[in-house]
DNA sequence: CGCAGAGAGACTATTCTCTCTGCGGTGCGATAGT
């Protein structure tokens, strides 16, 4: 218990925080304990503090992952304006000297904390930087990027786990504010945590309307979003699929008076600076954005999240209309969808690994020789995401394995076309969830059920009676809870089953005539209570 | 993957059908050129 007084006086003195939440504190003491921890809590609850305040009670700077630079400027800033010791980062946009002061401040133990983003710890120098600086705490921010990016886009965020290894694997703290079931064993198993705890706060945001309105039209899409949003009034956010999209949007929303902006990753990068401050200024009253738009914005009056599109996944919907109503008021989520919606989003999570990525990495290591992945495949023209991807998958096939100094050897079996049969084969599997995700976005695009009850069914959270504050609850086709109907079919909530054609899965929700599961090899499948009690579907795996 | 739009060809003066082409999200770090 000395822990948490401990805890409590350094966030008083240090910090200024008088007042610790339930979660917050049990998570902090957990890393400041020196356990493994996934804190999954909503944004503005003080997720920062769960590694602030720890790593002062440490020895050895605490290093933050964080997946975005500007998202590290800013933490450091909030870092600055406490009286907490310095925080530094290093990273390709400050200048070499800056990079060399931050390091030199990291050796002089003057640097309570190391902004990184996961390509960084790619590189051989900075981990052993921090392996002799002996770090407090491993800290990986906005988790969710394990799961969401490392499997493609962004793959040194899967090589963590090997990094915390080689790093003497120091007290891992896992953060962010959204994550489903699947998502938070992914994180898991991908940083290797050890022991760890998991602090878990309700995903209800019951000041949030959500609501979703189907159109056979685009164009009548169009023109409803944009009515809404000249008939609405405080700031708010509108979500598209494409970047050509928000440029329109913008453009019709100024030409009707409205002072807004769009916002995508194409736009240099001052413009997307001057969009971000001048709408927390209250200057721009709208956004008009692709998912680029997001991370970090901490503006607690966002009145409605509007989405001109369905987005890839419940997991992004639920992290972008989270952005509205922080400040705790009423606030307005709405989906507007098209069916063709899920076309788009199937086509923009297609990349496929190429296989002759997979002969490359193997051809590389043929010799025997551990080779650091920079060694590899350079002169075959791979670059290093499609290299690190590649890695990435031939590992999970087992067909290639790390030493503790990060250098990698084929381990002889599988090995060859089979290696890469089964590369490709782990590959095809995880685009299949990808794609069951996208189908549970539809289903709760299209659904008449209580919206809120299917989200948080979502995120795991059972929820018998209707929410009252939804489209399909005012509209009164929100079915009444009934939890005795799954019983009855033999499934209950967070059960492991077996389905005859599909194998092992997990119940992740019930509802009164519907099931949700989600199975390892085939992700998330959404069954009729009657088709599975008449044909016996879903029996408990052991 | 699947749609939209352009252009070709058919076959007759205006429009239809087919094929081809282009398009579509998220960020780091390093490098080349001003």
């Amino acid at each position: 218990m000395s822990t948490r007084s401990d805890l409590r006086r350094t966030a008083a003195d240090t910090f200024g925080w008088t007042r610790l939440r339930p979660e917050q504190l049990e998570a902090m003491e957990h890393a400041a304990d020196g356990r493994d921890v996934l804190a999954v809590l909503p944004t503005g609850s003080g997720k920062s503090a769960i590694y602030q305040v720890p790593a002062l009670l440490r020895e050895g700077p605490t290093v933050v992952v964080s997946p975005l630079i500007a998202l590290q400027h800013d933490q450091r800033e909030g870092l600055a304006e406490t009286g907490s010791a310095d925080a530094v980062a290093v990273n390709s946009v400050q200048k070499a000297g800056e990079n060399r002061a931050a390091w030199d401040a990291v050796d002089a133990g003057t640097a309570a904390y190391v902004f990184l983003a996961p390509e960084q710890l790619a590189n051989d120098d900075v981990v052993e930087r921090v392996r002799v600086a002996g770090p407090a705490l491993f800290v990986v921010d906005e988790a969710h990027c394990v799961s969401e990016w490392g499997h493609d886009f962004r793959p040194d965020y899967l090589r963590l786990g090997g990094v915390i290894e080689r790093l003497g694997h120091p007290p891992v703290v896992a953060l962010t504010a959204t994550a489903a079931p699947p998502v938070r064993a992914d994180i898991v198993e991908r940083l290797g945590l050890r022991d760890h705890s998991e602090v878990l706060a309700s995903f209800d945001r019951p000041e949030l309307h959500l609501a979703a309105h189907r159109y056979a039209d685009p164009d009548q899409r169009s023109a409803a979003v944009e009515e809404r949003v000249v008939e609405r009034s405080g700031p708010g956010l509108v979500y598209c699929a494409t970047r050509k999209d928000t440029v329109a949007h913008a453009e019709a929303l100024r030409a009707r008076g409205v002072a807004a902006a769009a916002y995508h990753a194409g736009l240099k990068r001052a413009v997307r600076e001057d969009v971000h401050e001048r709408f927390l200024s209250g200057e721009l009253t709208v956004v008009v954005a692709t998912s680029a738009f997001g991370m970090g914005i901490d503006k607690p009056d966002v009145r409605y999240v509007l989405h001109a599109a369905a987005p890839a996944s419940l997991d992004a919907y639920y992290q972008e209309i989270g952005r509205a109503g922080r400040d705790g008021d009423p606030a307005l989520a709405e989906l507007h969808h098209h069916p063709r919606d899920a076309d788009l989003q199937r086509f923009l999570t297609a990349r496929r690994p190429k296989p002759d990525a997979l002969r490359a990495v193997l051809a590389a290591l043929e010799d025997g020789r551990p080779r650091r992945p920079k060694e590899i495949g350079e002169d075959g023209g791979l670059s290093p995401a499609r290299r690190t991807a590649a890695l990435n998958l031939l590992e999970q096939a087992g067909a290639v394995a790390a030493d503790p100094e990060g250098r990698f050897t084929a381990t002889g079996a599988p090995a060859g076309e089979a290696a890469v049969q089964r590369g490709v084969e782990i590959a095809e599997r995880r685009r299949e969830t990808v794609r069951s995700r996208i189908e549970m976005m539809r289903g709760y695009a299209e659904s008449t059920d209580c919206r809120r009850r299917t989200l948080l069914g979502y995120f795991g959270e059972q929820r018998d009676e209707p929410c009252g504050n939804c489209d399909s609850c005012e509209a009164g086709t929100a079915r009444d809870g009934d939890p005795g109907a799954a019983e009855a079919a033999g499934v209950g909530t967070r059960e492991a089953v077996r389905h005859p054609e599909w194998g092992e899965g997990v119940v992740m929700s019930t509802g009164r005539d519907r099931v949700t599961v989600l199975f390892a090899e085939h992700g998330y499948k959404t069954l009729a209570l009657d088709a599975v009690r008449e044909n016996d579907l879903l029996r408990p795996a052991e």
